[in-house]
DNA sequence: TTTGTAAGTAAATAAACGTTTACTTACTTT
DNA sequence: AAAGTAAGTAAACGTTTATTTACTTACAAA
């Protein structure tokens, strides 16, 4: 039996993260994608059922795991809570602005119902996404750190306002000056915990 | 001569933002669009140039004109601090809780390249976008009243993290308990104030 | 060295795509 | 009432789409 050519396979799927990164999702086609990775259209159908099930794979397996590692890279639930949320945010920072393909379909899992939904069953049947986060920000709250709050919401406090750091990091790598700096991102850091610690 | 059926023009707005919400931007075809819309595909093409075009002024003249007068309105940028940020906070959750269309490509502009391209042009030749809360930004800055950041920094500190409130308000009208009430929101928003304010 | 088999290719498929052509309709102007 | 005209329609245009068919290749096992 022919093995399987391993390079090729990552050849799909860089290519295709590229392409949404540069043309966007909605740019995005098996055709395109074929002579971009150069390989043949049926290449890509071997691993993958359909567009669909390559799209959702795609971001479950080459992103969002890979993302949640990083986050979590040296992060211990039972860090001070300045220190953890820190840690997180420093984190995720260095290894989203090293990956602007995976930052472009992360973001698209956020309008994307195809990926949105696979980000929510992912989170369903994988018990829990960032389930250290989870249990840090749960024995904090039991402690009397922080305030009693579902946890989605303080996700919401968490991470949207780091996204939308690194998207205007991308954006000003564009221009003459950037203003998102490492210590802008501490300091700003430093505002959320402030906000959230009693 | 003829006169424009504005109902028409209406209809295939409106039908292309539900579309959008509910399938994916990319899954919006000009022919089921004019299906949808009770329309022949010409008669989107008697006042947009194409597919982009029309997805742009969309975009720009549907959403993101009538979601900057929705979150001014009666927001006065002399306002004390804590009051014109809670202010803006309830008139965005008011007015996206209710146009969840709007709110889906809303997000789409954060992900799609042609919709963040056309983001950053309007927000260049307009002037400024939300300039109201860029002087009251700036104002408070002077006043010493908050740190001495960016604005685009202030603006991803404030707005992000009620998007995602946002977001989760609409995942959890799905399910039996809804945990982004009015209250939290309320909560929500004294704690980012709290940690943004001297 | 031969053989079996999955990996891989090039070309083709039908369906759907964005857009246009040829035509009709409905209203204003004269 | 007739003429002029842009709005609007139905059907078609060539192209691109996702996916498949028919075939070839490259390797492990025998």
């Amino acid at each position: 039996m022919r093995p399987k050519n391993l390079e090729k396979e990552q050849a799909i799927r860089t290519v295709a993260l590229d392409i949404i990164a540069k043309e966007g999702l909605e740019n995005l086609s098996m055709q395109k994608l074929a002579k971009a990775a150069n390989v043949s259209p049926r290449t890509i159908y071997i691993k993958y059922e359909n567009k669909e099930d390559f799209l959702v794979k795609l971001f479950i397996n080459e992103v969002l795991e890979v993302y949640e590692q990083a986050v979590l890279k040296d992060f211990d639930e039972h860090m001070e809570f300045a220190d953890g949320v820190k840690k997180i945010w420093m984190n995720t920072f260095q290894y989203l602005k090293n990956n602007r393909p995976a930052f472009a379909l992360l973001q698209y899992s956020r309008s994307s119902p195809l990926l949105n939904k696979a980000y929510q069953q992912q989170h369903i049947q994988q018990g829990q996404f960032f389930a250290p986060i989870h249990r840090f920000i749960a024995a904090n709250i039991k402690a009397g750190t922080i305030k009693n709050f579902h946890f989605d919401v303080y996700r919401a406090m968490i991470f949207p306002v780091l996204l939308e750091l690194v998207s205007e990091y991308f954006d000003y790598t564009e221009r003459p000056k950037q203003i998102i700096t490492e210590k802008v991102l501490q300091e700003c850091c430093a505002t959320v915990i402030k906000g959230i610690m009693k």
